[in-house]
Formats: C-alpha cells, sequence, structure tokens
DNA sequence: CTAAACTCTCCAGTTTCCTGGAGGGTCAAG
DNA sequence: CTTGACCCTCCAGGAAACTGGAGAGTTTAG
C-alpha cells in the first residue's frame, strides 16, 4: 500500500510542465510547500499540481509571485483573519476588472488604427511609406 | 520666433511623467528618437510626448517595450510594407482579445472563490482558519 | 559672471522569474 | 554492484526595464 500520493519534484514537474528548478523556487518564495523525507528528498501531495496551475494561471494574467503569495500564505500563517483574505481578494478582482477595461479600451484604439490605416491603403501613393506613427492619436 | 518647438529631454519627460533615464533608455531600443543639438543635447518634436504616451500605454497592457517597437520601428525603417505593420498589429489585437477572455474567465474563478468562501464565514468555528487554499478547484 | 539646474556618457546595481552548471548524494533496474 | 535517472544545495547568469552615481560639459536665471 503507498502512503497517500506522495510525489517527487519531478512528477510534479512533469504534470504541471512547470520546470524542477522554477518549483524550487516558489518554494523559496514561500508559495508552495513540500515535506522532507529522510533522504531530503521533497515530496508533495496531489493538491500541490493543483497549487501550481493556480500558480500559473495567476501569473499568466499578470499577477507576480508575491500577489500569488499574498493568497495563497496568509492561510498557512494562521493568525490572520479570514477577512483580510478576502479583502485581498477583492481587490485582485477589482484589479482585474480595472485591467479588463483598460485592455478593452486600448484594444478599440488599435483597431481604431488599424481601420484608418487600412482606408489609407487602396490609395498607394509612390513615395508614400505609410504615414502611420505620427498620426497616432490615441489620447485616451 | 522659436525653432518650432524643440523639447528637452527634461522636457518631455516633465510632460511624460517618464524619468529622464528610462527616455534615454527608450531610446537605447530604438523605440523613441531625438535629434542631437551642437551640444549633444537631445531635442524632441511635440509628437514624441505622444508616442511616449503610447509606450505608456501599451506598456500598462502587458505589451514589452521589444512589441511596441515591432509596431513602431518598422515606419522609420521605411523599407517594409504597410502588410506587415498591418498584420502586427493584427496580431496585437487577437492577442488583446484573447487575454481579455482570459482575465474574464480568471476573474470568475476568483469571484467563485471570493463567493464559497463569504458563505463559509457566518459559521466560524474556532479552531478553524479558513480551509481555503486546499479547496481550490479552478480546474479551469 | 557665477551658481544652480540641466545635459551628456558610461557603468553598475535592482527586481522579477527563472535557467543552467558544478559537485555530490539516492534510488531502481539489470 | 554498477549504471543511469533522479534528487540535493549553492552559485552564476540572463532578460526586461529601469534607477542612480561619477565625472564632465552646457545653459540659464539673477
Amino acid at each position: 500500500m503507498t502512503v497517500a500520493t506522495r510525489l517527487k519534484i519531478g512528477d510534479v514537474a512533469k504534470q504541471t510542465g512547470i520546470a524542477v528548478g522554477a518549483l524550487r523556487y516558489y518554494e523559496s518564495l514561500g508559495i508552495l510547500h513540500s515535506e522532507r523525507g529522510d533522504n531530503g528528498y521533497r515530496y508533495y501531495s496531489p493538491t500541490a499540481v493543483h497549487q501550481v496551475q493556480f500558480i500559473k494561471k495567476a501569473q499568466a494574467l499578470g499577477f507576480s509571485l508575491e500577489d500569488v503569495g499574498d493568497v495563497l500564505n496568509v492561510h498557512q500563517r494562521g493568525d490572520v483573519p479570514c477577512g483580510f483574505v478576502q479583502s485581498l481578494l477583492q481587490d485582485k478582482i477589482q484589479q482585474l476588472e480595472d485591467q479588463i477595461q483598460q485592455m478593452t479600451a486600448f484594444k478599440a484604439d488599435l483597431e481604431d488604427y488599424r481601420d484608418r490605416w487600412a482606408e489609407s491603403q487602396p490609395h498607394p501613393q509612390p513615395g508614400d511609406i505609410c504615414p502611420l506613427i505620427e498620426t497616432v492619436p490615441l489620447t485616451v
């Protein structure tokens, strides 16, 4: 009988697509935890895979590992009231919303940019090199 | 009569809120250009302020300075067809759209997270430290 | 005309998020 | 019992986007 599922660092790496070195780095930042065997090896529970995936996602969206740590670590410290974590989470949600709005606006800018340019394309004046950059209006 | 408006680097810095050093750094990357006076000073036209603002915005949204350069520099090279810039732009737009979608999904994740947690709050069991992290489902 | 404010170059350091190597122990198969 | 695949620590470096300092020239306000 196996002692629950004890994953070694390489297993976690394979399952998450994150390099072994990166996982060790996460641990050094305190955002990923492991138990040590008598041999000194790190051992992980399957939930670690989830955690790493969470980290990946958050990170892909512009959260720093410190941000991630803010959310994940509070629990481990054990002495911080839930309300704190919750407001932290709320902050991140608000941040995301703001970013989404900015992105949407910027995307519209770029589309404008593209379309205005598409118009000038049909009339390619010989010596003209698409006077694109100088025309950037984008006074958002 | 002033020779059009020739801004010095400090002027541009003030008008954009970007540090002088950063502006010089941008130039070293080739994404911001200046003329040099006999004194060796950099001189900028007012459109430079626009450019810098464009850089700031793009950057705030996760574009690297290299990305910005891709868009801005092509024009200077003068030998690249407009179509190239246009497809570059289209790529960025697509990228933005993807990112917006991911962000929206992740925000929903976090909101779920927050709400599920809010539910468990009203019943604060004495020794219980919000078993939040282990519960992360987020199998997006 | 002088002193403060500004500019220049060059170079070193900072932060974030890693990657890779050296040097050495551990484990599983044959 | 050896070989190869893992694992460990520590240390170095690297890309991105700057910041700050030294040492020196320039401009401008009073």
